[in-house]
DNA sequence: CACCAATGGGGTAATTTGGGTT
DNA sequence: ATTGTCCAAATTACCCCATTGG
């Protein structure tokens, strides 16, 4: 996540030229330091308050609520156990559901998930296929992938990670086991 | 391109004067944010929903190079015939493609098209449920979907319109089908 | 070191606002 | 009731070119 912008930059998430940014700055309007050659640089945290404080819309891209989550299954079981994890262990995050594969990828464009979790049983949808279609796609190189496999079945694990899942999670799954998988994929817990 | 817009340029899409897109923001009438110095932004977005709410003629500056149309098939057979018939026709246009649910759903989010095709005999995809899922989500309610059923099957024909599809075109087609079809669903042909 | 797109400074032109009126 | 017009003051955009940043 980029921590700093130029007033171009800027200028584009307030709607006005790169020009106005300047005079804003001049007029300490907006919160700004500088280079030492004298280039403007505004932080990421000073211009969410600037925006937040004039009503003007703020673009997704500038928002973080944390890590975003997709789970990909059918019944609710995962996402509760994993809301229940998360708030406990106080990570930020928010979850996303998907229950088939038009949602899958409707949720992974809109969403922009960091974090996608599959059942590798769902009852329409090839788990497998899914994980080779999300990798299969630049944007989502560095989206991590944890299928989901029943307990034991060593095969369909292995075969989930060649289809390019980062991790496997067991089916059910201990706490422990979610700490586990989590930070493996990267996401800090407690 | 553009994704905001002042009140002249809005005036101009609204055909009236920059002084009554004020009063109509004065009033609460269109979506509206402010700049520090109090000018004011419509979001290209905003601006879009109040023309369709007022039933004015959308320019073509607002919307992007032609019709958008995602074509839901496995085999290229539908993709090459509408290309032909489209551009003989002149009329702008892009097309994509998706071959199983994921794609579809990311392609619906990335593309946002105008038409989507969807051929009823999909190997993998059930393509009613498609027309549904499509149809129940908002963001989509003006999107025009063709469903494309066998040539004589009129019960297919009938439930795909019952899902959400706008028309039915028989498969295999005639270009008189495909120019009967398409002026169905608003694409101006000839 | 050299390149080149981006930025700053300072001056000027064009738009926009708000309020009052037609 | 809605839209178009007028005005001065304020705001924003545009322009040139030396400097900076990646």
């Amino acid at each position: 996540m980029k921590e700093s912008f130029s007033t171009s930059e800027v200028a584009v998430y307030c709607h006005v030229t790169a020009d106005t940014i300047r005079k804003w700055a001049e007029a300490g309007r907006i919160r700004v330091f500088k280079t030492p050659g004298g280039h403007r640089r505004i932080r990421r945290e000073d211009l969410l308050t600037f925006l937040r404080d004039n009503s003007i819309p703020i673009h997704s891209d500038l928002k973080d609520e944390g890590v975003k989550i997709l789970v990909v299954e059918s019944e609710r079981s995962v996402v509760t156990g994993l809301r229940r994890f998360l708030e406990q262990a106080r990570v930020p995050f928010v979850v996303e559901t998907a229950s088939d594969g038009f949602d899958a990828g409707h949720k992974m464009a809109m969403f922009q998930p960091d974090v996608v979790f599959i059942d590798l049983q769902l009852p329409e949808v090839d788990g497998l296929e899914l994980c080779r279609r999300i990798k299969e796609k630049a944007d989502y190189s560095a989206t991590q992938i944890i299928a989901m496999s029943p307990a034991g079945d060593n095969d369909f694990a292995m075969r989930a990670l060649s289809a390019g899942a980062t991790a496997n999670l067991p089916k059910p799954f201990t706490p422990d086991d979610l700490r586990r998988t989590l930070a493996h994929v990267g996401v800090e817990v407690g």
